[in-house]
DNA sequence: TAAACTACTTAACACTGTTAAGTAGTTTTG
DNA sequence: CAAAACTACTTAACAGTGTTAAGTAGTTTA
């Protein structure tokens, strides 16, 4: 289990995360302490403090990590032509991500730590990660009313809209909340199904906005 | 600070509920742990595991007091003749019901200790309070369908579309991820007003489905 | 009167995040 | 070259958490 020390003097606050994210991705948010992480790379608890303020900042960090995963997703996402297909692709996507790493999900969408430490700071209070992501989805919007969709329809509100309806529906299943109602489902599928199902709702009543 | 013990027997179960959801609604859920729910009653803290499972059993207890208070809301809406301006009514409770009371709302509809507690219990494993929520929800999107709205679509899949959709602004809101981006907002609104908004899109989307 | 039961408490276990103070080992400086 | 300063880390402790085993008054039953 424990990883024996580094020499050369490695970057030790990169070797912190990776032991956190490792930690994070096999084990949980719930499970995922400060002395769990000094012990898996042998060091003591304290030595943490020496390169993360607290605890929020380590999570903040792994919400980086999360975003750095799914911005890479979305990247080939902009070559797409057709913004309507585009804003399929991207709910589509994000639900992909959230299903495929839910913890990191909860880290960045979910949690308030990691906006906590972001308020923490004097300077650069703001959620540049977030944003990033809403302006390319905002953009999308846009482009879509230029093709005739969501008729008079004010973008920032389509935006938090779109953004809201698939959060909506991943949070609910991570925090298991959709499994716990599945009686109301006649045929059990499996939640993926569930989901897609739902999400192909918010694409036809878009559709229909045309 | 220290509330006078309770002769009469009167039922400590309840006083430790009452304890419970001042310290709740006051201080939020983090700060809410067993001890200072026993300082608070002045019992020990171990008293309350006589009444008590575990600290999950009284977030369910706090979680079913959520449930009363929204279903209570809830009730008139069944008068609504027409099912659309009762769905729209329902949505709009919704959101008001989380903006009025968002730490009931969290251990409600965000937080898995609840649901955990019940999947702790052999006996009685449905999440029923959930469930009949939604299924009122379903009803009146079934209604909606015999009104020409939602044609050729899964009335599942609307419900749970609708659902997720109010939850997603909601959840957002109360974990202070759309104050993150309110960057993205040309005129910076009230954040009930960018909600608002946004549940206005759902609406409109709905409405074009007829 | 003695046993049994009720309602509660004390003390402890095994954790948590976090900080003050201290300590080797290296580097810089007079 | 020795003394001061700095680096990188550790020990010990604080104040808190949920939870459990064992014990103790006071009441009730036998």
């Amino acid at each position: 289990m424990i990883v024996k020390k580094i020499k050369h003097k490695e970057d030790l606050r990169s070797v912190i995360l990776e032991a956190a994210k490792k930690l994070f991705v096999q084990e949980g948010y719930e499970a995922t302490s400060i002395r769990k992480i000094a012990k898996e790379i042998g060091f003591s608890p304290t030595t943490i403090y020496l390169y993360y303020k607290d605890k929020n900042d380590i999570v903040y960090a792994l919400h980086q990590v999360g975003f750095g995963i799914l911005k890479e997703r979305f990247f080939p996402l902009m070559a797409v032509e057709n913004p309507f297909e585009r804003l399929k692709a991207l709910g589509k996507l994000y639900i992909q991500f959230a299903f495929a790493n839910p913890e990191y999900y909860q880290v960045m969408f979910m949690m308030k730590e990691p906006l906590s430490f972001l308020n923490s700071q004097k300077e650069n209070n703001e959620w540049i990660e977030g944003e990033l992501v809403i302006e390319f989805l905002k953009n999308t919007v846009i482009e879509c009313q230029t093709k005739g969709y969501f008729k008079e329809m004010d973008p920032v509100a389509v935006t938090i809209h779109a953004w809201a309806a698939v959060h909506g529906l991943v949070s609910l299943h991570v925090t298991q909340h959709l499994d716990c109602i599945k009686d109301v489902f006649e045929n059990i599928d499996t939640m993926e199904e569930i989901v897609y199902n739902s999400f192909q709702v918010l694409v036809d009543l878009m559709n229909s906005s045309k």
